[in-house]
This record gives structure tokens, C-alpha cells and sequence, in this order.
DNA sequence: TTCCAGGAGAGAG
DNA sequence: CTCTCTCATGGA
């Protein structure tokens, strides 16, 4: 069967990045949603299943359907537009941080779809990675559109409709828990547009983040995490039990409360510290001990 | 069996 | 304002 060449017109690439690693950024805990086959990294974005892959200074990028995703979306997207060795290096204030950034160096910070942030960081409260990865899988399939590239399916996110439609009990189905109503009423917002999306994106983050508290299920930790991981906000710190236990541990020495770690944080890093969270985070995740045998005995001092 | 996970809401003090 | 308890779920 002959092949037509149209249709393999798919491919993309972008070249001579620099400071830039797929892995490190999409293996960051950031996003839920990119699989790793072989050495390629596979993902929906704006309603394609996106493939790339990273060769030294080079991305090749394919996507299912009629045309690919434009250049300046995806740059947006991985925030290839920053430039990262000026923040690493306003944030690289001593050895600890050092020692991640080091590590991790290339790690960026996404600027993912807003709506499929808020969901996603709604369900990760008091929850893990690995759960909330499934969860999110389970939505898609049952909720949202299927895809195909090359042998490999994946579905969109659920648009916000799609879930008011579902309800709460069917939300509940794919094994939220105790969030299904959370991300119910979320969806409700959005979708009768008492939240809307264009206009939280052209706010200041104080102002989105308060506006985003405005939904159940939405605190400071979680409004953070979208601030940063989906609106550019770098100065946004979301204080998970991760990061609380690295500040206790190496910064502060002593048991502490968010409101704390934040003053401490936004102080002692600057107007970057979403990114020092980011290098501390995952050097943490993929260290253990780094920050938590101490933290034990902190613990245990104290009580 | 108990503890923990990229926490938030409700209630008490 | 701050502290505590509870909320599903599954893996360790």
C-alpha cells in the first residue's frame, strides 16, 4: 500500500535548545499525563496525542491528527522562552540547592492547559502520584475523546461540560474519593462561566490565586501549584509535605507551619522561588534520606 | 494493621 | 486568628 506523504507530514522539530531536558521536566511531578515508551515521551495537548523526543540540543515532536502543534504553543508550553540559566542562577544560593540544581539541571516548569491543571491538582489533595495518575487516566477514558497515533490511544482531558453532564456519582466511580464533589462543582463554574478561564489568565497571581480559592477544594497549596504549573507564576510556592520537610530539615531546623516556610522561602530565594521548589522537590523525591532522616529525628525531638 | 500521599473544610478554642 | 479532626483510596 502506498504511503501518502501528506499524512506523514506530521513531524516537528525544534533545535539548538539549550539548558533544556525533556526527562527532568516532564518526570518532575508536574504533570500526570506523559507516558515514557522506550525514549520518547507521549502526551495529549490541545486535543492531540503529542511524541517527542529529545536528542542532545534537538526535539522531534509528532502528533496525531490533520496538522501539528504550532511552535510557538509548544515552546509556550515547555517553557522554552525563559531563560533558565539566568533563574537557576538567581536562585542558586547555597549548597543544598546547588546540589539539584546540579542534578536536575534543564528541568523546567510547564505551562500546561489551564483547566486540566485545576482538575488534576483538585484531585491530588491528601493523595499520590501514582493514584492520582491513575484517577486522571480513568476520567479521560471514560469522559473524554479517544485518540490515536500510530498504535498508541490516549483521550483528552474532559472538557468541564462533559463532567457536569457525568455528575458527581459517576466522578466518584473513577475513583476520586471524597474529591468527586470538589471537581463537580468545579466543572459547574467553568462551564456556566461563573469562573472564567481567559480572564484568570490575565490576572497578577495574587489575584488568581484568591480567585481560584473561590472553589471548594481549592486552598493555598493547590491554587499555588496551578499558579505555577499553568499560569507562569514563578513566585508561586505550593508547600507540600515535600517541601514542608525540606524547609524544616535544611532551612529552618524546627517544625514549622506553611505561612513560615513561604515568608522564609520567598525572602531566601526570591522572585523565582517557584523554580527553587521545583529543583528541590524532585531532588528530594528521587533522594531519599536527603531531607527525611533528619526530619524524623526533628520529629521526634519535638514531641 | 497502621501509615502515608504535591490538603482542604468544618468546627473549636 | 490557629489548632485538630475528618474526609476515600490503595500501596507499602
Amino acid at each position: 500500500m502506498k504511503m501518502d506523504n501528506v499524512t506523514n507530514q506530521r513531524q516537528m522539530c525544534i533545535q539548538h535548545l539549550s539548558n533544556f531536558n525533556l526527562q527532568y521536566t516532564l518526570e518532575s511531578g508536574q504533570s500526570f499525563r506523559w507516558n515514557r515508551v522506550d525514549d520518547a515521551y507521549y502526551g495529549v495537548v490541545e486535543g492531540r496525542i503529542l511524541r517527542i523526543q529529545q536528542s542532545d540540543d534537538t526535539l522531534i515532536i509528532e502528533s496525531s491528527g490533520n496538522e501539528p502543534i504550532s511552535k510557538p504553543h509548544l515552546s509556550h508550553y515547555l517553557d522554552l522562552n525563559r531563560e533558565l540559566a539566568s533563574i537557576l542562577a538567581a536562585v542558586n544560593v547555597d549548597a543544598y540547592i546547588g546540589q539539584a540544581i546540579n542534578r536536575f539541571w534543564g528541568m523546567r516548569l510547564l505551562n500546561q492547559e489551564l483547566w486540566e491543571t485545576i482538575a488534576s491538582f483538585i484531585l491530588s489533595q491528601n493523595n499520590n502520584m501514582g493514584r492520582i495518575r491513575s484517577i486522571i487516566r480513568t476520567l479521560s477514558e471514560r469522559f473524554g475523546s479517544r485518540l490515536e497515533f500510530e498504535g498508541y490511544a490516549d483521550y483528552t482531558f474532559p472538557t468541564p461540560q462533559a463532567l457536569v453532564d457525568a455528575g458527581v456519582d459517576e466522578i466518584f466511580d473513577c475513583g476520586t474519593g471524597y474529591r468527586a464533589s470538589y471537581l463537580w462543582h468545579a466543572a459547574s463554574k467553568v462551564s456556566n462561566e461563573e469562573l472564567k478561564l481567559d480572564t484568570l489568565k490575565q490576572m497578577n497571581y495574587t489575584e488568581a490565586k484568591h480567585e481560584l480559592m473561590q472553589l471548594k477544594g481549592i486552598g493555598e497549596k493547590v491554587a499555588d501549584c496551578i499558579c505555577l504549573f499553568s499560569l507562569g507564576h514563578l513566585t508561586a510556592l505550593p508547600v507540600d509535605v515535600w517541601i514542608k520537610r525540606i524547609f524544616e530539615t535544611i532551612y529552618l531546623r524546627k517544625r514549622a507551619t506553611a505561612r513560615e516556610i513561604q515568608e522564609f522561602a520567598k525572602n531566601y530565594f526570591g522572585e523565582f522561588v517557584g523554580y527553587a521548589q521545583q529543583y528541590l522537590f524532585h531532588y528530594a523525591q528521587n533522594h531519599p534520606n536527603w531531607a527525611d532522616a533528619e526530619h524524623l529525628a526533628l520529629r521526634y525531638k519535638e514531641r
